[in-house]
DNA sequence: AGTCAAAGGTATCCAATGGATACTGATAGC
DNA sequence: GCTATCAGTATCCATTGGATACCTTTGACT
């Protein structure tokens, strides 16, 4: 694992690796993930633990996190039906790089609006200025 | 300790943490960032490192990140125009988690290509036998 | 003088995605 | 029968993303 020659680069549009670092970043799987990081949970826990999530939304997501290897499906054979999602080994090596992140957006939220804020009223003021 | 009463939780859906969460998942934000942790770039740069970008949707992610403090916008007075980007202090906080996300996706990109073939050959043999 | 090129964007239009809402199918309990 | 539960689909519409063309300023070139 030399740093020099990564074979694998995320700035590359062709290389696979970008993909799957957006399948990360997309809005639904990474919470997923997380949700997942205490165990199996079932369809409909889900959609209550990942608010507000429409179901359609969220069968897609977890398709495509099945797809990947990173989560598992299970079916019970029962009325009324149950199914279980569970991380992979695979899913569960994520969960250290997300916890890294949430903690640093959690960690970051008042310096953020803050300069949300100070932004939104310096193209305020911009506005009122120029209509002057 | 039960985690229903966190300070700031991504899974709630009124939390700021959340938005700032899903900015970083952004498909172009996060790449953005990584490509100015090594120092400010101008506009056209960005567009040419961070490919394929179209100069709409990055004119748009670059002024998110500005609105949130992550990075600088810079115009200089020359002709032509050069406006440069750059990291802010908080903005070079988020290269580190970035960056394990970035070895996290770089070290499993055959293991998630395997299981997409698999899955994928599963779906298509599904596929043939309901057919038959 | 006219024309071209460079940089950093907008403007416009169309396709893809996301989301709200309603519905399905199997069965157990009332 | 009627209803409730669960795990989704189906359908439709709003928002977003993306491709492409265009704009502005000024220096260099012809």
């Amino acid at each position: 694992m030399e740093p020099k020659d990564l074979p694998a680069n995320i700035l590359d549009p062709n290389c696979p690796s970008r993909v799957i670092f957006q399948r990360i970043g997309d809005k639904w799987a990474s919470l997923v993930i997380q949700v997942l990081g205490d165990g199996p949970v079932r369809f409909s826990e889900l959609r209550k633990m990942v608010s507000v999530v429409t179901p359609k939304v969220l069968t897609q997501t977890l398709r495509a996190l099945e797809r990947d290897g990173l989560i598992t499906r299970t079916v019970h054979a029962q009325v009324p039906p149950r199914v279980d999602y569970e991380l992979t080994a695979v899913g569960e090596s994520l969960l250290q790089p997300l916890s890294m992140l949430r903690e640093w957006a959690e960690s970051h939220v008042p310096t953020i609006l803050e300069a949300r804020d100070a932004y939104d009223d310096a193209q305020d003021e911009a506005l009122l200025g120029s209509s002057n």
